[in-house]
DNA sequence: CGACGCAACATTTGATCAAATCACGGGGCA
DNA sequence: TGCCCCGTGATTTGATCAAATGTTGCGTCG
């Protein structure tokens, strides 16, 4: 009972943790728009932490490409060229089908009810037009299909990934709205239990390309926008 | 003039960068070995500098890969076990290829000219028998190669493969010697000449797939060997 | 238009606090 | 009587913080 901020869950862990975690939910999240500073002295004011800790979580998402150290010791939070996009679009094909792939191996009954209801509330969350609602649901479902693939080290690829595109994505779901938001979740879960293991790779294939020709259609160069 | 290290060629760069370049080699080219604890305070005297930049950099490197986080906020640097190197060599027959297809593409004359030289460096510590020569010039080879596929965001992502098993890649080598490398390297520059960008990706996929046989092969679950 | 000065910020250091491991000694059990 | 298990204290190590230092960027004045 040492810490007065909110109480998300996250006591007992190191400070340094705790702030990491903080940062990349706001980033994966969309608190932080493309292209806004982030400075070392802010974070510690509004999250309440040491220095130190709020240095090691700064370190560790720049390591990971969440957030892009510029020369000049000055880190933002990264803009999406249409090079990245394209990139992004290739590495998540190559890894992403590959655990579905894996994780229609492995899946069993309770597991495909858990992701079926973490699909009706990105369902709800799409229909409520409830944007964080369906940034929070998607990446949950993403991340428990991923657990199931037994595929760590691949797995920590792939939410590196997730965390580039992550800011652009809440632009986008600003822009065009929830319609059209990619869902071939119904597909993958039908694969699941039929145990059919291509078709899982190749709906989350489907998903994957959906989902990024989306952000590649909206990539606008905004650069000062409204935060 | 404020730093009396070494001088390899790392000035004017902030401490916790020519740290973490320095662990990095240091487990690319197995001066560290597998299970070996990594303390902070260790490198703090090893290295000659303060105590945050060394923080800073085993929290990158942990955050690669490159070194393992026990529970008990304690570094080791990781044993690979069989699972891991499954992955592993599913992550880079997914990457690694499509790099060398890219850099297909791109690759110029004189480029190819200095790929051939690093090789020819390469095939010389093979004959010497020199291990930490071939590691070096092995890693040299692929990160010029994969400077040409221009996809910093893919590159990142072998780098960091490599960086997980590189430990092992030293402990192999120093158990079955020079002798069977893999070296697909002349099939690769080869490809590279005629513009052939599918057996540029095959050469690449036959180079991974051999070198991780390799891993794999030797993969004994050494605890505590003779340091 | 260029040079200077100011302010904000990152970087680094050293010290201090907390936690975990290790070694050692005593007691119980075969 | 000898061996093994467990509890306790010392020591090592990690985590965090506050302050000093150097650099960068920007506004301003000549």
């Amino acid at each position: 009972m040492n810490n007065a901020s909110s109480e998300t869950g996250r006591a007992g862990l190191p400070a340094h943790e705790r702030v990491y975690r903080e940062i990349r939910d706001q980033v994966l999240f969309g608190a932080l728009a493309p292209g806004e500073p982030v400075t070392i002295q802010g974070l510690v004011e509004r999250l309440g932490a040491g220095m130190t800790p709020v240095r090691e979580a700064l370190r560790r998402l720049t390591a990971e490409g969440a957030l892009h150290a510029l020369g000049n010791r000055r880190i933002v939070v990264p803009e999406l060229t249409a090079q990245h996009i394209e990139e992004l679009t290739e590495a998540r094909l190559a890894l992403e089908p590959r655990l579905a792939y894996r994780a229609a191996q492995r899946v069993d009954a309770k597991t495909i009810a858990m992701l079926r209801s973490i699909d009706r509330a990105l369902d709800d969350a799409i229909a409520r037009g409830d944007v964080s609602g369906y940034l929070s649901a998607n990446h949950q479902f993403h991340t428990s299909l991923n657990a199931v693939a037994e595929a760590p080290i691949i797995t920590a690829l792939v939410e590196g990934l997730w965390l580039r595109f992550g800011p652009s994505m809440r632009v986008i779901c600003g822009q065009v709205g929830t319609r059209n938001l990619p869902d071939r979740h119904k597909d993958l879960l039908d694969a699941f239990e039929t145990r059919d293991l291509e078709a899982a790779q190749e709906a989350m294939r489907a998903d994957v390309e959906q989902g990024m020709a989306l952000i590649a259609r909206s990539a606008a160069p905004v650069t000062g926008s409204t935060v």
